[in-house]
RNA sequence: GCCGAUGUAGUUCAGUGGUAGAACAUCCCCUUGGUAAGGGGAAGGUCGUGGGUCCGAUUCUCACCAUCGGCUCCA
């Protein structure tokens, strides 16, 4: 509490300072945060402002100004702010007939508190202005954006310095830096921003886990479709994607003639378009609708690891976690009303299972319960009832499995409610992974349905379901979580043999084909053992296998363990029996 | 898309108004090695792209592009 009136009351700073050095500034709100506290202005900076700010912050700090709290009526306050056009709108906004105002100095601002009682309880180098950012005022798009000046800001200059060496530790667990050393992975220009470019270790590592997730997916009662990358216009306009998507969708493809055609700028007879696919899910509908359905055949668990293009915005690509171009571990079921249920448990389980099988521990992911904005009932598809009966078990049935969740107003699809978890990246950004919607627009939108035991047509429900979200950012932030040092079943190169000499290649492949069960590389390199063993460290290699005249003579190998020293000379078997392990 | 920052060899980085350097990686030669870098040599850059200022620009300036941090949006 203590900490966040500290960083409350240095926003306060910021602004009075900043109001100082540049008088025309106009102040939106101010607030503590997560290790410090920020101020949304009205003015012109550049990053070099930032040290002038901060002197003039310290400078204010050692005068031991005192915050005084005020009621006043609103129109004390609209005279007070009359040249604050961000702090009117906030008075109006208020509902209670006076507002509360703290002064500092020659600083007021319109503010509930609470606050240190002087700067004399701030430390003034326990704090640093970090960085400038732009943002809209309320969070809107359409409104002006305002300069964010971030601080951060701890109880004493120690508790800063660990916090700024912390950071330093992260950024080099950041998936793209590693992504870059462990080679496995970049993007090109030339190919297209957002597009990404696997590598043969970033490729093993992806169909590692594509291999686990195809044997888990069969073993957990689903089949596998497969679905193309492009869908004829009509299907996405069908689909409502066309209307409400397209500011994700990449534009269509002409396809009346072949490229040739359109080069010698020959007459096109007959055209259609067609779209790189945003989402796989009206592909499996049509696969659904393909023939008639009965009671008897639901639940269809239908799973495709599917490739999709959405056109982010330039500003939003981010590494792994945020592109144009990825592939979702993608799933629908379709199921009765009396399965869905069961079907959801099923999921869930499945979920937690995953997070466990990766080593993320269940206090690092956030699970929220995305709901309908009550106040505006009129941008939903489907009807009430099942909206209620969906958002209603979903939330029993989250209950149930134990899910410390957050339920979310106004969060929800428009076609339907869902339960995201997300995992945060080393820079403490959450990032959507496991999601698991409902959807009532595509059943209505393509009339599904399937005969029910009396024979009447009826409509299936239908959930999307996502466990990694897509391969990329799940891998992405699986790189961060292992800091590149994937466990054994995971690494790209479980095993790396390291002759000694030129003389020990011959005995390093008879050990390679021994270990032929694993992924096992031998560095015959004309260099020295201790280069080829920084080499396998620093590529976070599990196994180094030394093999020399010592262990050729006695039919042995030296293991050595990632991060770990030498666990010594052993036979093979031994070795692969601590394997098992 | 918006606000801010950055952009020099494959990588990590120096540097300057007079057309660029280091380390590692690469290639060649020597070395035949014992648990985190053996030695020598060579090659490698239209200094993000395009305009402008200047006798001359990688350096100053403008525009654009990409990347990074935010905002908005999102798996």
């Amino acid at each position: 509490m203590k900490m966040e009136e500290i960083r409350h009351s240095l926003s306060h700073i910021l602004a009075y300072s900043v109001k100082e050095l540049f008088p025309d500034a106009k102040f939106g709100i101010g607030p503590s945060i997560e290790n410090g506290f920020y101020y949304d202005i009205e003015v012109e900076l550049k990053e070099e402002d930032l040290g002038k700010i901060e002197k003039k912050m310290k400078e204010i700090l050692k005068k031991n100004i005192v915050f005084k709290n005020k009621e006043v009526t609103k129109e004390e306050a609209r005279e007070i702010f009359a040249d604050q056009p961000y702090k009117l709108q906030l008075i109006e906004e208020i509902p209670e007939e006076t507002v509360s105002i703290y002064t500092s100095g020659d600083f007021v601002d319109l503010c509930k508190g609470p606050h240190v009682k002087s700067t004399k309880e701030i430390d003034s180098k326990a704090f640093k202005l970090q960085k400038l950012a732009g943002a809209y005022w309320k969070g809107d798009e359409k409104n002006p954006m305002l300069t964010r000046i971030y601080g951060l800001a701890f109880e004493s200059e120690d508790k800063l310095e660990e916090h700024l060496k912390m950071m330093e530790e992260a950024e080099k667990r950041d998936h793209r830096k590693l992504g870059k050393e462990l080679d496995l992975f970049h993007t090109d220009e030339e190919v297209g921003i957002g597009l990404i470019l696997w590598h043969p270790k970033g490729a093993m590592l992806w169909r590692i886990i594509e291999d686990f997730w195809f044997k888990k997916h069969l073993q957990s009662g689903y089949e596998l479709v497969r679905t193309p990358h492009i869908g004829n216009r009509r299907l996405w306009e069908r689909s409502g994607h066309w209307g409400f998507y397209s500011g994700s969708m990449y534009p269509p493809l002409e396809v009346g003639q072949s490229l040739e055609e359109l080069n010698n700028k020959s007459e096109v007879k007959e055209s259609e378009q067609f779209l790189l696919k945003p989402m796989n899910c009206p592909f499996h509908v049509s696969i659904y609708s393909n023939k008639p359905r009965s009671y008897r055949d639901l639940p269809f668990r239908w799973a495709e690891t599917g490739t999709v293009y959405r056109f982010e915005k330039k500003g939003e690509l981010s590494g792994l976690t945020r592109v144009r171009g990825f592939t979702q571990d993608d799933a629908h079921i379709i199921c009765r009303k009396d399965q869905v249920e069961e079907e959801l448990k099923r999921v869930i389980d499945f979920i937690l299972y995953i997070y466990q099988a990766f080593g993320f521990k269940q206090e690092s992911v956030n699970v929220y319960l995305s709901l309908r904005d009550p106040d505006n009932k009129t941008k939903y598809a489907g009807n009430d009832e099942g909206w209620d009966f969906s958002e209603s078990i979903l939330r029993k049935v989250a209950e149930e499995k134990g899910l410390n969740f957050k339920e979310e107003k106004g969060e929800a699809a428009f076609y339907g409610p869902k339960l995201d978890f997300k995992i945060k990246d080393v820079l403490g950004r959450e990032w959507q992974c496991s999601t698991l919607q409902f959807d009532f627009n595509l059943p209505e939108r393509f009339q599904m349905e399937f005969t029910n035991d009396k024979g009447e047509k009826e409509q299936p429900y239908m959930l999307h379901r996502a466990l990694f979200g897509s391969f990329e950012r799940f891998i992405g932030l699986l790189i961060e979580h292992y800091a590149g040092a994937f466990p054994f079943w995971l690494s790209p190169i479980q095993i790396k043999i390291l002759p000694v000499g030129e003389g020990h290649r011959e005995y390093a492949r008879e050990v390679a084909e021994k270990l032929d069960n694993f992924r096992v590389k031998i560095d015959d390199n004309n260099e020295t053992i201790g280069k080829k063993i920084r080499e396998g460290e620093m590529e976070k290699v599990p196994y180094l296998l030394v093999v020399g005249d010592r262990e050729k003579e006695n039919g042995t190998i030296s293991v050595r363990q990632r991060g770990k020293i030498d666990l010594g000379e052993m036979k093979i078997e031994e070795f692969l029996k601590n394997l098992e392990k």
